[in-house]
DNA sequence: TTGTACGCGTTATCAT
DNA sequence: ATGATAACGCGTACAA
């Protein structure tokens, strides 16, 4: 009933060849006359052969695959993220395994323990929350590894690390606040796990101390980064702070959230509350006031991490130079 | 240097047992002294051991993968259909890969082809745009298979369905602008390759002509279902239709392109032209004016398929019944 | 140019 | 309760 799928026997069976000669013919190799090239093409295609994946790994010790670990894809920013880097896979013939972590440390882990049971060739690693103590003796198991978003303290071979300077662009948010005229500047933080809401948290630190204004946590909130964590981290800032005047936000979601908090409490943006974000998701230029953010591409963010991971599957020992990706202060109405 | 894989032999080895004792062990199974099984895993923990997936996958012939296809997770709607497909996969122990089509049948094709050859244990496709006699001889070699977005003409084992009635929604749309009095009621419709678009204009289709309007071909407009391509497809339709007081979209994305259109064309919405769009993607309530549209939840059906495929998995010869989601009419600011 | 023998790491089968 | 042996489907090394 169930047809058993087809295999290198068979095609030589019915070939009259011997396995090592459609093998050969299958991977493209040298050593076989045109003719029978031919033949084997032909008979191959004919009962529907492709070579099996998994009997392939074993044998070569290696199986096409990566693994793409991530928070959530369905945060528009991780799903250009995802797209790029399974874009870039398609292209070098790798497959693509997809795990969302959903925040969650044992999530996280379990992830890296189920790639590793699949014996992927290399794997990208998006924003992981995991500490370093236990993350490094993990992925130092791994063929070849790209972190994006986290960084590493000294250069290792077969790890390589794709940041978006967030430190830069909080201050050129804050920067973009005071010649604007406000003094009042709130801060809504991500999750204090995350590496991304750490270093936008100290560029806005720095650049309002290097402004003589000085640092007050009480203009800090955290949230979720989420459109409704942002919510209602702003209202919980808002209250805290009823005088604020600026508001820079962890990604866009929380900062379309803080925009809807202002609202919900009769301040206008930007005239009494000026606000950026960052990433610039798409959401940003359609959302009303439209929203100033921090621009960045993670479509080329997840291409180039898929490039890196190739070239250090391709040549382990290389301890490739870190990218550091400088986000551009895309101006709109919410802080023009 | 490089350290090897640890394999059932070294743990075998290490305990002074047979391989076959720490492979029941592994697996949970009977038949092994709870002392031995003990010593047993504390050995393998110790050398950090786990089963190749790879070996075990040829050895067993099911890889505990399974295949997501679609056209683009960077879209939103699909996104959270693989957000929840993925969660669910998580939770009975199965891998996601992940392969994007970008619209394109080549890619398609390349696509199942690949996971024919990772011998998934199943796989789901989103919105498949392959002909049916093209996709049906590839997926029934597929173990399992669920489809969501496209029908299936008569059940068959091993194959499932999850569709949403976009008939149904498109009639709803349409009922709803007929109901706030407007009578040139226009559809930007999606690719004509896709099963959704031509289910919803066959709804607006008999809507119309069910009303004693009828229908006009001139009031229908494909576009790519982008932002961007439903801002120029409106611009086309508007040019041709300059009195048109409604528009039915393909989906939200290429609403909110409708309503950029409208905005440039000094056409206010909803007074000048009402806008309904499909799928209710975040995006839709954060829009201005807020957007209509006929609600789903994606990640429900990227679970219910998930769910849907396991079953089958488990029970290869079933015909699950086909389901149907019925889409809610969200009212909001474009078509209150 | 073509073929043979073996190994990859695991599980299934059949023994003990 | 435990073990020996043979698959699983392919590639590699070496032989012809």
């Amino acid at each position: 009933m169930i047809k058993k799928r087809p295999t290198v026997a068979d095609v030589a069976r019915l070939t009259g060849v011997s396995m090592m000669t459609v093998s050969r013919v299958m991977n493209d190799m040298p050593g076989v006359s045109e003719e029978t090239r031919q033949r084997i093409r032909e008979i191959a295609e004919q009962i529907g052969f492709r070579p099996s994946q998994i009997a392939r790994g074993l044998a070569t010790r290696h199986s096409a695959t990566i693994g793409l670990v991530m928070p959530d894809v369905s945060n528009p920013f991780f799903a250009q993220i995802a797209r790029g880097a399974e874009d870039a896979a398609y292209e070098q013939g790798y497959s693509l395994f997809l795990i969302n972590t959903a925040e969650s440390p044992e999530r996280e882990r379990s992830a890296l323990d189920t790639l590793w049971q699949q014996e992927i060739d290399g794997a990208i690693l998006s924003s992981p929350r995991l500490s370093t103590d236990v993350l490094y003796p993990i992925i130092e198991r791994f063929p070849a590894v790209v972190l994006v978003n986290r960084e590493l303290e000294k250069p290792r071979p077969g790890i390589g690390t794709i940041n978006v300077d967030d430190r830069l662009g909080a201050q050129m948010a804050v920067k973009k606040f005071l010649a604007l005229g406000r003094r009042r500047i709130g801060h809504l933080a991500g999750p204090d796990t995350s590496v991304s809401s750490r270093r936008r948290l100290e560029g806005y630190r720095e650049a309002l101390i290097e402004s003589g204004i000085g640092f007050d946590q009480n203009l800090v909130e955290h949230c979720i980064p989420l459109t409704e964590g942002g919510c209602e981290g702003a209202h919980r800032l808002l209250e805290r702070c009823p005088d604020l005047d600026a508001i820079f936000c962890f990604n866009d979601l929380s900062a379309v959230g803080a925009m809807q908090a202002c609202l919900e409490t009769k301040r206008a943006v930007p005239e009494d509350v000026a606000v950026i974000g960052a990433d610039d998701i798409p959401l940003a230029s359609l959302v009303t006031p439209r929203l100033s953010t921090l621009h960045v591409d993670p479509n080329s963010i997840g291409c180039q991490a898929m490039t890196m991971l190739t070239e250090l599957i391709n040549h382990p020992k290389r301890s490739p130079k870190p990218v550091v990706i400088q986000p551009e202060l895309t101006l709109r109405q919410s802080a023009p």
